[in-house]
DNA sequence: TTTTGACTCATCGTATACAAAGTGTACACT
DNA sequence: AGTGTACACTTTGTATACGATGAGTCAAAA
């Protein structure tokens, strides 16, 4: 029970962290000694995995981590803004009781991580600052696209938190600027900032995730290479 | 495994047809006993339904058909519409093969259904005609609520399919229009009239699932009651 | 009479053993 | 030499037995 749950979270992490990468292999036999339980437990988390979207699972063939081919990635540029905003105004509305403060001590979290330059801890802390703003939205419905879109995005924007320029850089710190914007908007709960923030930063990380997609070309030519170099 | 599925297929109908009502405790001892299989495999197909929110799954508590309490409707009425709408723009302009094939047959398996007073039968048929329009839409993020949505929708209008008077025949008809129209509309990848439709559905089904929430009070006399059933 | 505690029983969770399916390799035949 | 088939091995799927947890009941004490 304890160690059962204790693999479905390690699971989960190491499929978001993509230390386990997309379209993976894997073996039942092998996680059943990492984590020193049975093959039965060890498949329902398996299920419950593949329930959230994270792995895909097929007759007679084992398991798979779920891949990030090209064809989603459309429909994931098409489909984020429109639950995010939503899910964002959502959560100023609805957000109750203790949930603020969670949010708050994730951001903490988050920006402390990005400082340190701790990449997959920073990446998997916006992954659940994201989470709970759904939770705060408290709709089932759409926290359904949400958490889809959420793996996706988080696997997308590792090479995010590890930020090589100072361009790059100059966008991390917007990215928790916006964060903090966030908050304060749910707090005040006004709905329609709330939803315009999240556009906000559904551009920023936009612009970084179509880099890892479509990366910069390669320089065609030593002039533009040596210009590259100074400019990084 | 064909009985496995077999049992997966059945457990969902029985779900999606409130003959499993909402809230009720599942053995899984007599499931085995009813599909034949034993409790691993059957395990198995909980948590699939699990994954899908068909059910709960209680640690140490075994599992109970997912509930349908008001919070939630509330969020329904208020979520259905944006993901109606946009998952029908994008399956008119996203579809590919068979299709629409497919789903003009379901649609007269449907009418049939109807015709013949087959209430489940017309549920379960009007849920696996908007479920596939979710998979012509292609977009996996989407889906993820509009499944969601389908589950509650298909629970809530069982009696929508048992109509008791002529009004009520009238919008069955209707709805069954609505769906040529919106094939008709897929088929000429009309994106805005295939939103535009979608919306119209969702107005007619709203209007028959809020008196199915909000019950008509009862009549305060006799004099409005005999008038009312005069009306009815 | 009510409340609390222990005991029993039903039900859930896990491990292991066995059966089935799929895959890869080696050998033979064309 | 290339292809096809058969056999063995790896991996997945299922059943069953046993251990653990929670719920219900009965009795005893306050």
């Amino acid at each position: 029970m304890n160690k059962k749950s204790a693999c479905l979270l390690a699971l989960r992490e190491r499929i978001l962290s993509t230390e386990l990468e997309p379209g993976a292999d894997l073996d039942e036999l092998s996680l059943c000694e990492t984590y020193g339980i049975s093959r039965t437990p060890l498949r329902e988390v398996l299920q419950r995995l593949s329930g959230e979207g994270l792995i895909q699972l097929e007759e007679n063939r084992g398991a798979k981590v779920a891949s990030m081919d090209v064809r989603v990635m459309r429909t994931f540029f098409q489909t984020a803004p429109l639950v995010y905003a939503n899910i964002s105004a959502l959560a100023a509305e609805n957000w109750s009781g203790p949930q603020l403060e969670t949010l708050k001590q994730t951001q903490a979290s988050f920006a402390i991580a990005m400082r340190r330059g701790e990449a997959s801890e920073a990446a998997l802390l916006n992954h659940r600052f994201h989470a709970e703003i759904g939770l705060m939205a408290d709709n089932a419905y759409l926290v359904a696209s949400l958490n889809r879109l959420l793996i996706d995005h988080t696997r997308m924007s590792q090479t995010f938190y590890r930020p090589t320029s100072d361009a790059d850089r100059n966008r991390v710190r917007l990215a928790i600027e916006q964060h903090d914007a966030m908050i304060a908007a749910f707090e005040r709960r006004e709905t329609a900032l709330s939803m315009d923030l999240a556009l906000q930063h559904w551009d920023l990380s936009r612009d970084q995730l179509e880099r890892f997609v479509r990366p910069d070309p390669l320089p065609l030519d030593v002039h533009s290479l040596e210009a590259r170099r100074h400019a990084v």
